[in-house]
DNA sequence: ACTCATTAATGAGTATGATCAATATGTGAG
DNA sequence: CTCACATATTGATCATACTCATTAATGAGT
């Protein structure tokens, strides 16, 4: 039943959500779907992957939610971080459980579950927008190695918080306008003021925020 | 006694290399090192702390074995990469090890352990030792924006095999030359080619490799 | 050398994620 | 309706990291 998998989700979301991932048991979860304890291991492959289930749904709409703000937005440095920034905000609202998932995510068994394959392809997806965003300004090879450095940087950046590190979203962005100018600077290795080729994609709404750090 | 201690993290470090992370079990390790199984905590906090411990010291030695081959090189891109050799070369010997290593030291509790404590200062030092490689070409506050960056890449590169990704070396290479190449954007907008401030920390031996794909 | 307080070591016990043989439930053919 | 088969569910059981009350060792003070 179709109907047992959503209520095992849900059951999972609201008791991670109430109590953290590691303060919830799978029994607990059991229970609150009212399934054995042995169920939900039909439905997911272990306790982890109930946490990629969830936060796969929230990674992508919020990635959905940036790209949509991303598209208002001609310089691709604030094209990024607009991507990033609905990111940014849900991750600092269960900052320890979103460090788990990127644990989970990166770090998990090789032996990848259903949810582990469905969020490296969330993130596949999400370092391909970017990807795009900077591709404009530069060879289509730089905007990929540049995207996948600015991936990087986000994801130790969300992972600050387990390291006893206060975050400071300013930092990430620097790094963003570095790399981004490292891409710039090579697919134009004379110029030294960008130019402007794509600002088609800003269609009016809302101006840029310029800086805004939450 | 200081030699229990000994024993323990050697019989980790024997059967971590043997059977791997995940096949050991704690017991196992309390046999081999002849203590009971209870001890073993009393000198780690954890079996995660045991790995932490095994791995900080190959990771101190790997980045001090690159720190000398750095120094003889001039060119930044080819320091950093000459810096990081080692630690790839050592990470691609045990590589489900090397990300579950990586695993625990970011992602760990962040009731951080003795070990833990010890790994993170050991990659600090690795970020400051990037940052010193590039900053004779840049600003300082710009060099450790581009460390940061390039210690992210690189720990995303060590992760791609629990990625079930191939890994070719040249994708790093590419990011670390596209970073430098940001930062250098930052500090000198205006020049097209870099300037060579620092080229004494050449001092002979044998010449960059170049494009050396391990 | 004896006492005693502090520290170290022990190993049976606990918690919990995961397994699996047994059981229940559903489905389609005749 | 009944049987036979497939699939889903169950919960007792397992494996193992970790705990903790108990016991042993240590060594400073006399």
């Amino acid at each position: 039943m179709a109907d047992k998998s959503r209520r095992i989700l849900l059951a999972a979301a609201e008791l991670f959500d109430e109590h953290g991932y590691a303060g919830v048991t799978t029994q607990q979860i059991a229970d609150r779907a009212d399934v054995a304890a042995g169920t939900v291991f039909r439905y997911a492959d272990s306790k982890a992957e109930l946490l990629l289930a969830v936060f796969n749904e929230r990674l992508a709409a919020a990635i959905d939610a940036g790209a949509r703000a991303a598209a208002t937005v001609g310089d691709p440095v604030e094209a990024v971080a607009a991507l990033l920034r609905p990111l940014l905000h849900a991750a600092a609202l269960t900052p320890r459980d979103t460090a788990l998932y990127q644990r989970e995510l990166l770090f998990g068994d090789s032996t990848a579950g259903r949810y582990r394959r469905e969020g490296l392809r969330v993130i596949d997806d999400l370092e391909r927008r970017i990807a795009e965003i900077v591709a404009p300004r530069s060879a289509a090879a730089s905007a990929r190695v540049a995207a996948r450095s600015i991936f990087a940087a986000t994801h130790i950046f969300l992972v600050q918080p387990s390291l006893g590190l206060g975050r400071d979203a300013a930092d990430l962005r620097a790094q963003i306008a570095q790399i981004v100018a490292g891409a710039h600077a090579e697919a134009y290795p004379d110029a030294s003021t960008p130019p402007r080729p794509h600002e088609s994609a800003y269609e009016g709404g809302t101006p840029p925020e310029g800086d805004h750090h939450e």
